[in-house]
This record gives C-alpha cells, sequence and structure tokens, in this order.
DNA sequence: CTCCTTTCTTCACCGCTGATGAAGTTCAAG
DNA sequence: CTTGAACTTCATCAGCGGTGAAGAAAGGAG
C-alpha cells in the first residue's frame, strides 16, 4: 500500500525542487513535534503527500533527511566567536545568553539530536562531544592558560549542558519557564566562578 | 526462523522464574551495552536462550523488560535521606559525592533511561521529571526557606543534570575520566553556591 | 518532429522490529 | 486419573527503514 490517492500517475509531474521542500516542512513540524525516533519516513511523506520513497531519493536515509531538516551547520559559530571575542570579563553572562536566545530563537530544533536515533547510537554522541570540544574547550583552555584550564572548561561544559537539558529537554521548572535575563543573571555569574575563582576545595 | 536450536520441545523444561532471570540478566548486559534503542528483543531472548515470545509472556512489553531490568525504584532513596539529614553545611559535596558514587556503582544502568524508547516520548521525560521534583526539588526547597527557594532548587537540579550528562552520556573530558573526589572538591562548592551565596547580579 | 538523456515518481519488495494468539507440553494439586 | 495452571514454541501480524527497477514527464540535440 502506498500512502497518497491520487490516480497513481508516476513520472514526473512537480519539480523536485517542490517537492524536496514539502518533504523538508512535514519533516521540520513532525521531528519538532514528535522527535527523532518518534517520526517515520512513511509519516514524513504521507504529511508532504509524497511517496516514501522520495524522501530516500532527495535525502539519502532517515538520518540525512534529519540533517537536512535542522541544517544544523554555521548557526552558533559567529555567536560563539563573539563570545570569546571580549576576552574573559563577563564571558559567564554571554555565554548564557548567547546559548539561551539561539536556542529560543530557533525553536529548539536543534535539540532533537537528542532526541537521538537509537540505533547509531556512539555515533551521535561522538558528534555532539566533538563539536563541543572544537567550540568551547579548546577556546576556553587557551583564553585561560591555567594548568587546570582543561577541568575548569569542563566544569563550564557542565553548565551549557545541564542548562540546556533542564530547560528544553526535561523541561524542569521553574528553569524551563524562566526569561532569558533571569537565567543569564543566575548562571552567569556561576560560570564565571567556574573559570575565575579558585573553586578547589582542599581534600 | 526462531532464535534457538533446540530440538523443538515445546512445553516446560525450565522453572518459569529461571528463564525470567536469564532473560533479565541478558537484558541488563545488552541495555547496558547497547543502550535501549539498540537492543532488540530478539537479541535479548537469543542470549537468554529463550524464545522471544518469552519475553512479552514475562514482562508484556519491551518497556516493561527496561523498567524490570533497571528496577527503577528504591535504589538511590535511602541515600538521598542521608544526603538531606545533615543540614545545609557540606550539603553539596554530599550531593556531588552520592550522585557520582550511586552511578559508578550501579554500572550506569538507570543511564539508559535517557537513550530513550523514541515513541514514549513525554512519557519519560515526565517520569523524570516527576522523580526530580519528587525527590529533590521539594526536599531543597523546604530545607531553605528563602523566596528564591525553588530557584536554587533549580539551579542544583541543573547541576546534577549536567554532571551527569557530561560524565555519563556525552562522556565530555576531562570530567567522565575525573575520580569522584576530584568531582566533589570540584563541583561540591558550586552547587553549595547555588543554594547559600547571593548569586544574583543586578539586572 | 524525433530521439535520448536526465529528473522525478511509483511500486513491489527485503529483512527487521515489537507484539499477539493459539496450540502444545509439563507439572502439581484434587 | 483428571483438571487446570504455568510454561514454551510457532506462525503470524503490521509497521519500520531502505533498495531496485521501471515508468512517465521534461528538456536538449539532431
Amino acid at each position: 500500500m502506498t500512502e497518497h490517492s491520487s490516480p497513481a500517475r508516476p513520472g514526473r509531474w512537480r519539480t523536485g525542487a517542490e517537492s524536496k521542500q514539502r518533504i523538508l516542512d512535514a519533516a521540520r513540524a513532525l521531528f519538532r513535534e514528535h522527535g527523532y525516533g518518534g517520526t517515520t519516513v512513511r509519516a514524513v511523506a504521507a504529511a508532504a503527500e509524497v511517496d516514501s520513497a522520495m524522501v530516500f531519493y532527495f535525502f539519502g536515509s532517515k538520518q540525512g533527511l534529519f540533517a537536512a531538516a535542522v541544517e544544523m551547520s554555521a548557526q552558533l559559530p559567529p555567536a560563539i566567536e563573539s563570545i570569546f571575542a571580549d576576552g574573559l570579563d563577563g564571558i559567564g553572562e554571554r555565554m548564557i545568553r548567547t546559548l539561551v536566545e539561539t536556542i529560543d530563537a530557533s525553536g529548539r530544533t536543534p535539540l532533537a539530536m537528542l532526541t537521538r536515533p537509537a540505533r547509531t547510537n556512539d555515533q551521535s554522541e561522538t558528534l555532539i562531544r566533538e563539536y563541543i570540544d572544537r567550540e568551547i574547550t579548546g577556546r576556553v583552555a587557551t583564553l585561560l592558560g591555567t594548568p587546570d584550564a582543561a577541568f575548569r572548561a569542563g566544569m563550564v561544559n557542565v553548565q551549557l549542558l545541564g542548562l540546556t537539558v533542564a530547560r528544553y529537554i526535561v523541561r524542569i521548572e521553574p528553569i524551563a519557564s524562566s526569561s532569558v535575563d533571569e537565567l543569564v543573571s543566575r548562571f552567569g555569574p556561576l560560570v564565571q566562578d567556574c573559570l575565575t575563582e579558585s573553586n578547589q576545595k582542599v581534600l
């Protein structure tokens, strides 16, 4: 059984670009609503009024469709630059503000990446890890220059990761419904402490 | 095709308890290694040398098997009690130590919960949220008594969640391979600050 | 206009998954 | 010995991600 009721007329009857766009729109909506695992390729195809094979024709695989739907490239990088451009002073606030504002603005789409493909387990984990290492850890470490810079960068990552998961994935209150300013004023100093304070307690 | 090579002899040839235990052992090992989505019921059955239908006979569904395999009940609660028993002083260190030691000891089994069942999306999320609210947030809030207690409790949750995700899921270095003591000495004061410090910056 | 190639579209499959129902076997109690 | 519950197997289901072939429309070349 196919997923359309049209007169079963194969061949070219729309431009490829239009079909591709319909698929992308449907995919974005469904991924956002049901997550990666909760969305089937067939459902996307049905919503786009298209044969499911077309999804694979255009995007190769479900992962490819997902990647295209969230266009996970070069969206944060410019913002990240401005974080580190102004040095250590107030960098905590800038980090929190950039993180929250960016994710809020993007309709939390890329977060579905954490709602993972299941079987390709380690793959997406190492993807996230590499991204974090490349964009955050390295810069923080060089900016600090102290011997425990790596650990401090790790602590910053914990803050960012924890805030993201709490606000967007698990939705813990009152974090999930707080304003950006409130989060910045609360977590900014905390991140700052991770970097500048001598926060190691003697054993 | 079935997943065994025995002489195809149906009927009772082992005690139910033994089969159930074999299934549970196999499930724990496979869930731990491949996560929820990466483990198939058939694979569990094969590892337990049992027909896949038996898994459903005993546990009803894959979710039921998973729930039974991680016996997600009454494992942390006693430890949680002792955290709050000694008051605010040093509670940050106790939290971090309890969290990390418990998860390390349990072979990170319950963490597979975050490697989620995909389709039952919101369900497992609200499960986690309710657990956190019930065990952590409430106690912290009553222990503090300040007007911003709820937010401070939320900040603590961010710390715990972030540390857990960073260390066990995404495995960010050097967090993932740090010793318990190092984590306690670094994150303990941070958690303590969330609770006791006047960490709100004026807007 | 015809032919041919490329692009788009459909359809019939494949192996796999989680899950169900019936039937058969074994065992203990009445 | 009979009966009924507990246990096991098997055949089967619908749905999944994904593939390959083949058909239909459009465009360029002659």
